[in-house]
DNA sequence: GCGTACCAAACTGTATACAGCTTAGAATAT
DNA sequence: ATATTCTAAGCTGTATACAGTTTGGTACGC
């Protein structure tokens, strides 16, 4: 019958989604008096849940000045597509070294039942969400704790971006029926399944790295976004 | 005439080294008001630097029970080790794509100008700043801020058993002159100025790896110094 | 018109109080 | 002796108060 979690928790929770989604906009002041109102608590556990944003990555915080959103400059966020392609490839070794072909198999099935879905689906926030489970269980597979941690902090600060960058993608090429990411999710497990690690990195690189350049092209979009009059 | 670092800043930082000294032992819990008592501050602050060491993966925190003292599991050990060896064979990777020869001299030359010290020193302390300094001017020169702040991280999480790894190499084997770690950054720095990412990253990850080997023993003698009776 | 000094409002930084939960230990029953 | 319940001490979670700082605006001097 115990709270199994507390209320920092479902503050901390809720300021990250906020934060993700950009509901501060780039460099805002943060106003704690205002969150504490609007989430219905005191500033104390507001406030510790800022600081672990700010460790987070997701806030910067100025001594006597307080909490302020992460800015949203265009190199920060190819900077956390390179850290991700140095994560998901090396955690992507590691699986070839020692995972169980099992385990391996289980996540090919798992395209293969998302596959219905990711083809139809037209919500672009479902669509993230399968993509970045497969990115995640792949990290799994190489049973290294930190790298997954590291990629679960990579995908909550890239997401904002990867939803406007998907986004795009659909508005401009709609009704082209596959999907690329798919395809390039089974290559990269096909070249694991083979047991050939230096394909499979060069597959995953590459797929990686498609996204990450049109990353500025999508900061530009998102400014936009966030600064039109109407949220 | 502004003050430019606050209490919780002061606080934090003392806690950080507590925790990478493991002032706190592994999963003990940490009482704040003693913390608050010491520290000569209330527990607001306290609490404030506490959630932020949770975020950078030095405590856990369970609700209702408070902070804990992280564990030392050999296998998280692994784990970080592991994750740098993602970090900093990406950023190696990077440098060789982007690097300025200038930059990339400068941190040769730094190798030449901490040679004799590094030879000489017989403080363990000094000698994994020096070693910690090498690899993380090898990460900024990738011009990645993100995998720089990775690498800090990991640095302060596994600085203790690297320092224990480290007595435990320089009392079996003293006196042998030549420090196996300074010919491998040399040989790491050789291959990248010749542009052979490929050698470069190969010598990178055999030179962590091989400490890597060490770290379960390393675990082993930071148990029986932790717990013996006087501190 | 431009820059500076000053003032008030707003906000942050921290101490403190207290309610509620957790936990360890004593007392009791089996 | 062992298990269980109860109790009290201690600790965490959060609200609130207030001191000190920052900030934006206004009045004044140049």
């Amino acid at each position: 019958m115990a709270k199994t979690v507390s209320n920092v928790d479902r503050i901390y929770e809720s300021l990250r989604q906020m934060a993700a989604d950009f509901a501060f906009k780039p460099d805002q002041r943060i106003n704690e008096s205002e969150l504490a109102l609007s989430l219905k608590a005191s500033r104390t556990p507001i406030r510790e849940a800022l600081n672990r944003l700010v460790a987070d990555g997701f806030l910067t915080f100025q001594s006597g000045r307080g909490f302020y959103c992460r800015s949203l400059d265009p190199q920060r966020i190819l900077d956390l597509y390179e850290a991700r392609v140095a994560i998901e490839c090396e955690a992507l070794r590691l699986t070839c070294q020692r995972a169980k072909k099992k385990k391996i198999d289980a996540v090919s099935n798992y395209l293969d039942e998302i596959e219905p879905d990711y083809a139809a689906c037209t919500d672009v926030i479902k669509l993230l969400e399968m993509d970045e489970e497969f990115h995640l269980r792949l990290v799994k597979l190489s049973q290294n704790a930190e790298l997954e941690r590291m990629l679960r902090n990579l995908n909550d600060r890239i997401r904002y971006i990867r939803m406007i960058d998907l986004k795009r993608l659909r508005s401009k090429g709609k009704g082209t029926g596959a999907n690329p990411s798919l395809s390039a999710h089974r290559l990269v497990m096909s070249e694991v399944r083979n047991g050939k690690p230096a394909r499979a990195e060069k597959a995953l690189r590459a797929h990686i790295q498609r996204r990450r350049e049109e990353a500025t092209e999508a900061v530009r979009t998102a400014y936009s976004q966030l600064y039109v009059p109407t949220g």
